[in-house]
DNA sequence: CATGAATGAGTATTCATTCAT
DNA sequence: GATGAATGAATACTCATTCAT
């Protein structure tokens, strides 16, 4: 009751503080679970007190959502290269394949922290909501795009969804070393035209 | 560690002993999650001790295990009888229709149980080794089907992890709410379409 | 929600280690006080670890009740004697001397307890309807007594009331060191007579 | 402790600043309690910063100390129209229904603080001594008057004490409800009864 | 085999007090 | 004097696992 009041650090020195708590608590969180990280290490890995975390942050599970913050606001980085730069309709194969190396890449970076994140934000709605935000700012960002590259308005959201779930699974089959990389090479082969002849289709 | 002795029951009364704490706990980590439900909770459930639970199991952990069983050997069950009724290469679309309704269905009818072991399968390897073997299984079911129904060989396995990708976003995206009825509609005709070509092309 | 069982023990060996529980408690609350004294403290006074304490008691708080309890069963066995025994109009004055005399003895032996009890009959609202339902029943029964005894039925309980007043006042005051041996005994021989007025009264 | 150089304010701001960190900490204590109102939470409701209170403040039972010598003080004046006033030993009765509605108005008018600093006056012995002060300065301004209104000196204060006694135990009563509306006429005008007759006995 | 009482390590959070600025 | 960020010790309660009976 009394002590809801988080402060909105402001200083330069308040808000380098709160940051070094969110990056030594993703660290932490990747390396070890967020279960198995206790306030008292995110603490000493981030250089402060045990206290002054619960002034920056309401509670444990606080930092966590700042933490995926941060986690999805790498993964926007990562596809702004591609979501900022021009499409060209006759070019589509070459972006696709770009989208797939930078998805594939993208998970590849960070397996734990992918499988972590992905698997809290299953446990937890508030998680599952930042994650869904951000797929569909994703996918929305590529049809406008697309749209405006000349494809076919129709279904085209819809269309947009298959191709993710497309390139999801490949990214899955490569994470799980279910596949080889002969296999993953035709995969991208088969993936890239099959989500061209989907965009291009009626 | 010391204590490996776990009893493999033969006995049929403690085979059910052992089978009831595993449906308790599937009940329970359904409802409560894993880690919210503790061991007296499924001692209780099941209708034996707290003691006699660590008869059967290692541990809490192995319990799960077991779980994850129960719940792909569900999931097979409800693919089963496509998998083992016989597939028309002229009807393939049909089939794939009822592959997507399966697979919906079967996600949709326990969401719960779907995140919890979906989520646990990304943080333990134990258990993301049990899905990898159910999902090979499946696929490589699916292909012999469709190479004795007259398909290409010719990158088969591959197309059909493409496929098995579309379907499972289709899942997620419905589960989720992101779409709507209509989107869902649009979704499964294009899907279908889609793998219908993957399956038929060179 | 989940452990809300907590056990009504009704083996001996278990109602024994409850007892021991609230015997250490209680000393524990009257040499340190409620809030200093720790869980972990009780237990290992009464030779259980931490754990085991939550079998038998809801919380901390819940231990606090019962040892409150166990207080108010000392104040009625100390009062029992002269509830329980006969009383006779003519010689109500040595009875009211006994009264007195038993409620400064009961008030001297442990002071600590005294005072920790009450003041936290001040500060929660559970053990203070204890304490009220304490003193309803002594003076209840303490006006039956009086009753029987012949006395006037006109105003009774208010006039025990006031009695009781006077006896609780005397006993602060020697309590507290605000008086001489020698004040205390015209204390309580004005209390003694007034008293007897009282009772006798119109 | 070895800080102790904790200043005496003589600037005019300073003892206004010391002063609304007691009137601050007096309306915490009695809304939420001692043990639950924190330093922060005093220093903002008197609108200094956490810091500064330790520089007119030995610790947090200092504040306290002060706060309790603020409520005594609020005692005292309640009474002092009565203890100023002139006493008439023809209109004792008047007097006397005068003092026990001012006790009960009193206690009444702020239940909270009574208990809260009632409780604490058991707890600690610093705070003990400050109430049995104003408790021997009160009754020993009584024998005072009582004397110079013509009341025999024999046993005064010893009379004066159970008086007290009296009143107290219908506040008591009054306020913890065990009493009707009826119960407590009956009470005071037996009390009045009681006292005039002990003042004026032998 | 079976019981369930007992263990005790593990953890998020609070808060009086200090001290660099 | 004044600030308020920072400290870090302290503590109730949980729960997987064990073991005496």
């Amino acid at each position: 009751m009394s002590n809801n009041e988080i402060r909105v650090p402001k200083q330069k020195r308040s808000i380098e503080k709160k940051n070094a708590i969110i990056k030594a608590s993703y660290d932490l969180f990747c390396e070890k679970g967020y279960h198995k990280t206790n306030t008292a290490e995110i603490a000493k890995a981030a250089g402060v007190s045990t206290g002054i975390v619960y002034n920056y942050f309401q509670d444990k599970s606080d930092i966590l959502l700042e933490v995926i913050k941060l986690y999805i606001s790498h993964l926007g980085e990562q596809f702004s290269s591609i979501l900022d730069g021009p499409i060209d309709k006759e070019n589509i194969a070459s972006m696709i394949v770009q989208f797939i190396d930078t998805s594939i890449a993208s998970h590849t970076m960070n397996v734990d922290a992918h499988n972590e994140f992905w698997a809290l934000s299953l446990l937890e709605s508030d998680i599952q909501t930042l994650f869904d935000q951000f797929e569909n700012t994703i996918l929305e960002r590529l049809r406008e795009k697309l749209m405006a590259a000349g494809f076919s308005h129709n279904c085209l959201l819809e269309k947009i969804r298959i191709s993710y779930g497309i390139v999801e699974q490949l990214c899955h089959d490569y994470i799980r070393h279910n596949i080889t990389d002969e296999e993953l090479e035709k995969m991208k082969s088969l993936a890239t035209t099959t989500i061209v002849g989907l965009l291009n289709g009626v």
